[in-house]
DNA sequence: GATCAATTTGCAGGTCTTTGCAGGCTTTTT
DNA sequence: AAAAAGCCTGCAAAGACCTGCAAATTGATC
């Protein structure tokens, strides 16, 4: 096999799989790894690859790892859009805390009028931008990891409240285990939110999907509506209008 | 699993969720903890994470607001610089808000550890910079022009605490009219605090002593402490000293 | 086809990276 | 204050890497 030709599966290999590992290659290719080292050098000198100890990542690779600044801005502007369009002149609306929740904020029309409820200082002060919106903020005691209100006063407050319809930001949706979280505190929040809420709107990008965490917020069955930046019709999301969610 | 791959993975899991746990982390990979923890000190080196104990948090969450252009900062700062110096640890600490009172916060000392309670969300987002300060907020409807929460349950439940101090970002002073402000839902709040605090504490600057607005909040005895960025025994501040008032 | 220079390959050895683990320390939680 | 969890340092093994060199291959030329 020839040099070239050798680079050439090479990087076939690596733009197929992403990745490979110098020893695979060795073995396959039945030439020494120093051959397959030299290579890959080569083959990152030329900017077609990325070389790593241990084998080649493909070029693409690189730009995963540049995260952007807020990440997935696009998929959250576009749910947000979508969410928008539930909520009418004066409603009472309950709302958590999480960038996408801030992206709402943000597509809120600015003639809307209503009530917003919120534990989240961040969305709070993105609410204020609105000229006709109510801010009702939800006091208790601070959590610095999740940057919204948590605790029983906040609960208490939550479960008076007899909101139309509560945005959540969601960490982790799945069909068996439903709306997870990784922090009890924040979980509790949102369950109190759940429970008091006329209808229940998960917002989550796509890639969230199908994830689960640790502690649960509530069954599948509880959430009436799930908004993703996809279409409905959407495979990844068949399994939750078969469940009978409302998908947007 | 090559070096790269498992950070991208990680970055990816941290980006998603907002916040992982290095244990987690380390069962879902395979790899021993030790490795989550190398790599998760690599990615918070290069700025893409941050690192906390046990796990990380995503770099764009945890975003500040931007500063505006604080009027008489330098004195702003002195004055904070006096305050700080009142709280000591374990205190219960009751605040308004205003630029005033965002320089008290910068000003605190790292080591403090205090509960705040605040109804001003530029204070609270401010406070949370501090590892040991836990942050309690004060929920109602939150006033666009003031940018605290005001209304009657934030009166109770600020009488509800048992301050032992208590710093008002004062808009106007005198001997005769005492503490003065011109928004009746502000008064009201600050009302609520001076009512509650074992020690009242007014910051301002000098430019605001010896003027008067229309709506009382307390009279110049119910406060026990004053603050400007001029020193003690200024001309100006004569009068308050007489009034029985420590100056500072 | 033979020859020779240039290139390419494999190997030996020594070096650097990565990983997991032990022991002691620090932080957090109870 | 004690117990648990997480962290740091140093270390050792495995694997990957690099350097230099000699053998093998290529290909250009006669």
């Amino acid at each position: 096999m020839l040099k070239k030709e050798r680079q050439a599966y090479i990087l076939r290999q690596v733009n197929l799989h992403n990745r490979v590992l110098s020893a695979d290659l060795s073995q396959e290719i039945k030439v020494s790894e120093d051959t397959i080292r030299r290579d890959l050098a080569e083959l990152a000198d030329m900017g077609k690859i990325i070389k790593v100890h241990g084998g080649a990542l493909s070029q693409g690779y690189h730009y995963s790892l540049n995260a952007q600044q807020i990440y997935s801005l696009d998929e959250k502007r576009r749910i947000a859009q979508k969410a928008a369009t539930l909520i009418e002149d004066g409603m009472f609306v309950l709302t958590t805390g999480g960038t996408t929740i801030i992206e709402l904020a943000k597509a809120l029309p600015p003639d809307l009028k209503a009530t917003f409820f919120t534990v989240s200082l961040t969305a709070a002060v993105e609410y204020m931008r609105h000229p006709n919106i109510e801010i009702i903020l939800i006091g208790d005691k601070l959590s610095k990891n999740a940057q919204i209100t948590v605790g029983g006063e906040a609960q208490a407050k939550i479960r008076q409240i007899k909101a139309d319809i509560c945005f959540l930001g969601t960490n982790a949706i799945d069909t068996t285990h439903g709306l997870t979280e990784n922090d009890w505190e924040v979980m509790q929040i949102k369950k109190a939110m759940v429970s008091t809420a006329q209808k229940v709107v998960s917002l989550t990008i796509a890639e969230k999907v199908n994830t689960a965490q640790r502690i649960q917020v509530c069954g599948i069955h509880e959430i009436h509506t799930l908004i993703t930046e996809l279409s409905p019709d959407n495979q990844l999301l068949k399994n939750y209008i078969k469940e009978g969610l409302e998908v947007i």
